[in-house]
DNA sequence: CGGGGATTTGACACATATCAAGAGCGGTGG
DNA sequence: CCACCGCTCTTGATATGTGTCAAATCCCCG
């Protein structure tokens, strides 16, 4: 399947050191261009043809190698570009004064962020690498330019933001009306929609973060997330052996999302 | 003071029927222009200055009055325009298939609702007034080839949208790790704030919205918000008649807001 | 083979939801 | 103008879901 070589087979390790902000990044002279990623599809220059295509290779200065544990930016960084994943996978999180962290969202391949920083200058979370990832650096001054003259391309850029919206509107909806266990259906149902929309298999993957980084996302705690985990095996709707998820019964899961009051 | 024109006296009421989807807006050509309008410096012409302003007229063709419990749009309505409040006060929202209703946000004077339509040209949300309101109308179309030759209303425009994001990231922060009585705190703290940009007291207002429709936002139940709002009371933190919230101890608010674990 | 983090599980505490009753307020109609 | 009616809001009693604390196990990795 083309799509294995998109994702790191790295095993699942936490680095030890709390989350480095070293500078060295590896950079190097972007090799892929966006007209011969198989990512196209999904990510920004999706829907760009022909000529517009091809100018749309402008936008990509560089790729980094981001190691497990780095950061791509800091809450409170100057903005500069936004990224695309383009192997790997991120969290991007909030963090309080008191040290309380708030994931707000896990990122994977063709999919974007950092735009969260056009508003005012300044990152307002921080996207730390959950394995040893790629990302395709975009410098948003670029962006600009090109897309007054790519209205495709413009009006591809109006549509990640607007759906970042979309998901977290749907975040807002989990956090605010539902039970734990329908939060971690949600959760695991977006998954494996998104995994298959990238051509791996919808029924079985590996969790790249911990039970704790879940829970911070979904607003709970890293026990009732293994609380919920186990339940759903007792109730056969999915197999759980550390981070690997199989979905057994889709329509369950469905069903155990859509349920009960508030 | 100036900004007292922006806002409706209207008393609060609830309209009896359910919301009314009615297609009867009241429509009339724009008799207020960007550039005159008071509220440029918030809105979307935020920044331009020139011919740039002027041009920046053409966005607008509509104003529309919006009853109270009236609708701007629905979930699912086709999304062609996004609309800046000119006065009065909005809530949007989702709704789950079992009637669940999540707010995601109130907006007031100055702000664009309608975005989140851009990514799937269908509107995933409902926006409703809960005043008697009025709303420029802002034909999506438009804005995208005016956003071509301007370069600060594109600008601007991308940074509305990022700040919607990261308006989001703040709920969801909210939502996913704090208390109930620190939502309250955050959010009478934000909406005090926003009062204040409009040049309104930030110590005094009145809520437009219900004690349910607070806790849909604060992911709490009513009766919840309902025994917050007594608490500060007690604690001499605001004082609450109704509707009509008085603070008293900002700095009380602000340590209620960022504390205890989650 | 040992060690440390991640995960699971149990017992218990606590915050918030639920259920219920009553009060306040605004609006309407007699 | 007053009385009623329907919402909204407040408050109390109780239930329950999730958090907290603690211990045991697992697993990866050095």
């Amino acid at each position: 399947m083309a799509a294995a070589e998109i994702q790191s087979i790295t095993p699942i390790r936490r680095s030890v050191t709390p989350i480095a902000n070293s500078a060295a990044h590896t950079v190097t002279k972007c090799p892929t261009r966006c007209s011969t990623c198989n990512l196209r599809e999904l990510c920004l220059p999706c829907g760009l043809t022909g000529t517009d295509a091809e100018r749309a290779e402008e936008l990509i200065y560089t790729r980094k190698r981001v190691k497990r544990g780095e950061a791509i930016y800091h809450a409170g960084d100057e903005f500069i570009s936004i990224y695309a994943v383009r192997s790997g996978f991120f969290k991007t999180s909030l963090t309080l004064e008191d040290g309380r962290e708030q994931v707000t969202g896990f990122h994977m391949a063709g999919e974007l962020i950092g735009m969260e920083g056009i508003g005012t200058g300044l990152h307002n979370s921080s996207a730390v690498g959950l394995e040893d990832s790629e990302i395709c650096v975009i410098p948003y001054s670029r962006l600009q330019e090109l897309t007054r003259d790519l209205h495709t391309l413009q009006a591809q850029f109006h549509k990640v933001m607007s759906r970042e919206i979309v998901r977290e509107h749907g975040v807002m909806l989990l956090l605010g009306s539902m039970r734990a266990e329908e939060r971690l259906a949600a959760f695991l149902l977006n998954l494996s929609q998104r995994f298959t929309a990238r051509g791996y298999s919808h029924a079985e993957f590996n969790l790249r973060m911990t039970r704790e980084e879940i829970g911070s996302y979904l607003g709970l705690k890293l026990e009732t997330v293994s609380r919920a985990f186990s339940r759903f095996q007792e109730d056969r709707l999915i197999s759980v052996q550390q981070k690997h998820i199989r979905i057994l019964d889709v329509d369950g899961l469905r069903t155990a999302m859509g349920q009960k009051p508030n």
